[in-house]
DNA sequence: GTGAAAGCGCTAACAC
DNA sequence: GTGTTAGCGCTTTCAC
């Protein structure tokens, strides 16, 4: 800036307001300038106007992984919606690690961010005092109680619910669940799982611990691998529960590759609602969990936490609402085009 | 950090030098100052570091759209290998729209990343000089001749060959082509059609315009129509090359929905080996660019204009080695499991 | 309408 | 082993 102010025959000041657009500055000055950067190929340095100002215009976004396909859209729709509050986004992959979800937290403070979306899965409700920080941030996921920072959550145990209420209202009776690893914490398999487990009481269905899959990665293999166990083990199961669209459309390949037919034989069920399953065959029955309300609202919250004051009021805790998408995997016994 | 200083009683640049892990700091004072830097809660401002040092450790991924499941999975390989490279990777999206893509290397240019990985699509030929820059960029993608910095290919042209002509074996005779809008310029649509065209030549069957589809966006809805159209005008067509999975898997929708089946009337065979293709019903074939070799020389060409000098060396231009996966979609004519 | 001075928070180079 | 000096490139403040 100083080499333009110098080829200009101006001061660094009036390079500044040049390149900010600002007014109060005369015509020919503007052009003189103007033509002295073009001339040197000059480019602010975004990196020392952050440290001036103190912010950077950018929220961070952190994910366990995004090329979960979840992940993967939520994160155009938040890329979407912070865009059209003046912010950047810049996406980081924790690889679900707890250790990297917690220094997702720590380097966001770094001022590299002015704040940041952390969708968490690997913390609880342990690590709410890491949580106490004075930076924007909103959780995105599961819900972590008391932990004094903002929640966006998912409607995951009434979802799941609703899910399962399907399946029975369609005639299921013996109907697994293929979620996982955790069922213990505060976490999306348990939350899902219990919302399945809330419906067979309702129904009065009896809960059997053998139609419970607890997967140790949510991926399709591994949903796939869960199908073909249920179809191994347990003959007369007719619908299964998945906790993600991912897995579902595994355990759509597992049931498959078993013989079965979906839905003639066995109904699945996913949740997340991402786009594959629309496209699927058959495509999946699913609850949707209203991404783009997900995706608004943690971005306003951020946004607010960071045009005001960060620790300022009560933490914000908001579940999206939901309903459920019915698609062919659950249909009326018509299988794939025979 | 002149806080923490204070506090700890030492210079700044002794915490400085605790924070940085340097040696040559005596065990006491190290204590001090961690203790003083617990008691503050401080962190280094990176903004700062980065401003003084010059360099952020940090590449740019700039990708058309993040929720597209193959940049998805690239982005999170590229990520992978960066890492043990030693750098963080912050993925932004461009929309698919030239502007952006520019702008992405603008931004690039304004210190905040070491160097950028960008994924076009919108660029060509025409925009070689607007590359022209000192700055490490890696272009993904479509080959930009001429463009003076390197590149990343994928085997469009030959790997389109190599599907349509497993098609031809397979005994297709009539194969449509599901293609994107622009079929003229240099881009992924471009160079996967004429790959079709060349398998088509060599085998001799005659090129029928009326078996082209071109789509504005390559998502599933659109494969879906696209496979509705040819149901409707095309009785006699029995192969389908896609340019992409995602459309490929759209296209497997349509073909289901006008009532045919996958592979028995129609084989499709799709491009990118998406982790879905696998997963779907029927499996999708396809062609594998081995993305994994494409993100690590990514990511060694990018490190190596960064750690040499940016503009220095001819620029490098590989293409990725490919290999055809046969799956179910183009099987024996078994189709979906009776 | 334009400029001079000062400082954001950090660290390389050198002095002690 | 630790401190001093200086400056990365920008912008806020205030003077002219």
């Amino acid at each position: 800036m100083q080499d333009v102010a110098r080829a200009a025959g101006v001061s660094p000041m009036t390079v500044s307001n040049v390149v900010n657009n600002r007014p109060h500055v005369r015509e020919a000055t503007r052009v003189k300038v103007l033509e002295a950067m073009d001339r040197l190929g000059y480019r602010v340095n975004i990196a020392a106007r952050n440290l001036r100002a103190g912010r950077t215009q950018t929220i961070g976004l952190a994910v366990p992984e995004m090329d979960r396909p979840y992940f993967a859209e939520l994160a155009a729709r938040i890329v979407r919606h912070a865009r059209a509050a003046g912010y950047r986004v810049v996406v980081e992959q924790t690889g679900a690690l707890r250790e990297e979800e917690l220094d997702a937290i720590a380097w966001s403070r770094n001022s590299l961010y002015d704040g940041l979306i952390l969708s968490t899965v690997a913390l609880g409700p342990d690590d709410r005092d890491l949580l106490r920080v004075d930076f924007p941030v909103v959780i995105l996921g599961e819900r972590i109680f008391d932990a004094p920072v903002d929640h966006v959550a998912m409607p995951n145990t009434d979802g799941a619910r609703a899910a399962t209420a399907h399946l029975i209202g369609r005639g299921c009776r013996r109907i697994a669940m293929v979620t996982g690893p955790d069922l213990e914490g505060t976490n999306v398999a348990s939350l899902r799982y219990a919302g399945y487990r809330d419906a067979l009481r309702a129904a009065e269905l009896p809960h059997d611990e053998r139609l419970v899959v607890r997967l140790p990665r949510l991926d399709p293999a591994s949903g796939a691998e869960a199908a073909a166990r249920l179809a191994r083990a347990e003959p007369g199961w007719d619908g299964v529960v998945a906790v993600t669209d991912t897995v579902a459309l595994g355990v759509v390949r597992g049931v498959t590759d078993a013989g079965l037919r979906v839905p003639g034989d066995v109904r699945v069920v996913g949740f997340d609602n991402i786009e594959a399953g629309r496209f699927a065959v058959p495509s999946l029955t699913t609850v949707d969990p209203d991404n783009d309300w997900i995706a608004a609202r943690a971005v306003g919250l951020l946004v607010g936490r960071i045009r005001g004051d960060a620790t300022q009021g009560r933490p914000r805790d908001v579940v999206s609402p939901f309903g459920l998408i019915e698609r062919e995997s659950t249909g009326r016994g018509r299988g794939p085009a025979v």
